[in-house]
DNA sequence: TATAATAGTGACAAAGGTGTCGTTTTTATT
DNA sequence: AATAAAAACGACACCTTTGTCACTATTATA
């Protein structure tokens, strides 16, 4: 005649588990990691964890949309803090570097490991597709923002733009994960696109 | 008192191992490929086959160079044969556009699976370092043949734009791998960037 | 404090793949 | 033909991971 357990408590175990699955997809990347790591992670048991997410898949997904979020709500705020929308773009840049320089504990190689190796998987290309669209949202909202400001005069649509951001910052991503940062020479390619941008926007100054 | 089997004969083995490896890969993709799939598209032995290459790792590396070898033929001769760089620069925009739009039967998968899967594997990061300068080096000589004909005044040094080219367009694989080319809106991004080339080149008319 | 619902446990069977190795077959030489 | 070197075979033992399920422990209510 009674239920069991409180909801916080099984949301505070559900976070407990989205916790120790974050930091071991970090250490292993997505393929070498296996459920046992988090259940070791965890101290919980095996059927403890099951219990809460029903596979690696599942783990992933809801972690992953668990630090999409976060990640949405700082790109909103910079977003409006900084003087300008060219500054943001600065900022992003720069941001983008830094993580692309070291790995170590990072989920960026976990990411697009899973993608990568899920690409015949419908469930993820949808997924996928769910995720993309909200970064060229993102991204076509701030140069949207730009225009109205008169910061810019793009060349090409806000939408193409948008894609070719993401495209390039996914594409240098792809190149410092599997080779190293000074071989892509990274620096320098960051400069090289931040070169394109101002002439694709028409940055006024 | 008698040395078995001509030289040739096993030649002949291995290239016949490789072509169906080639043909499973991109099929399969490289984790799926088991190499269970080999012994059985060659109609070969278990045995038989790892007396050739002794593991998928193997096996993989193998074809890729034989792959590549033939790409680079490719390169070369189309450089020449073209009537201006820029023309080169454009064919090859518009081969990718074409290989990206489709991945059946396609090799491209298998490669950046192979590659994002193994980052931390120092052996395939440096395999993919020679790869990677060899791809480097091809751009760079194109982009100097360009200057030298006077017909690119490039705004950054050809090392970086080459390696700009190799990133863009990689990004572009990837995008297009997982997620719908429509939704990437592949061909409006091969257009931005062939414009933010022709800037970035300062192509003369 | 009795109880019933259910959260949590961990041993286990099953799946799926790998590389080896004793055996058989083939083939160049004598 | 006889022979010996080695190419080819395929059954097999081994490993790693998975998801389940009969059982135990815990906890909100009556």
């Amino acid at each position: 005649m009674a239920p069991k357990v409180t909801e916080e408590h099984k949301e505070q175990r559900r976070l407990e588990i989205l916790k120790a699955a974050r930091k071991v997809f970090a250490e292993k990347g997505y393929e070498p990691m296996t459920m046992q790591d988090v259940i070791e992670e965890t101290g919980m048991s095996r059927g403890g964890v099951y219990l809460y997410f029903s596979n690696k898949e599942d783990l992933f997904m809801s972690m992953l949309e668990q630090k999409d979020d976060e990640g949405w709500d700082t790109f909103r705020q910079e977003l409006e803090e900084l003087p300008t929308v060219w500054a943001f773009v600065d900022q992003l840049l720069a941001d983008n570097e830094d993580s692309f320089n070291d790995f170590t504990d990072s989920l960026i190689p976990a990411i697009i490991e899973f993608f990568v190796a899920g690409w015949r998987e419908e469930k993820r290309m949808e997924r996928q597709g769910v995720r993309y669209q909200r970064i060229i949202d993102a991204m076509t909202h701030m140069i949207e923002l730009g225009k109205e400001r008169g910061e810019f005069r793009p060349l090409l649509p806000s939408d193409v733009l948008a894609r070719h951001i993401s495209t390039v910052l996914d594409g240098i991503a792809l190149h410092s994960l599997y080779l190293k940062a000074e071989r892509v020479m990274m620096k320098e390619q960051i400069e090289a696109f931040r070169l394109s941008l101002k002439h694709l926007l028409q940055v006024q100054e």
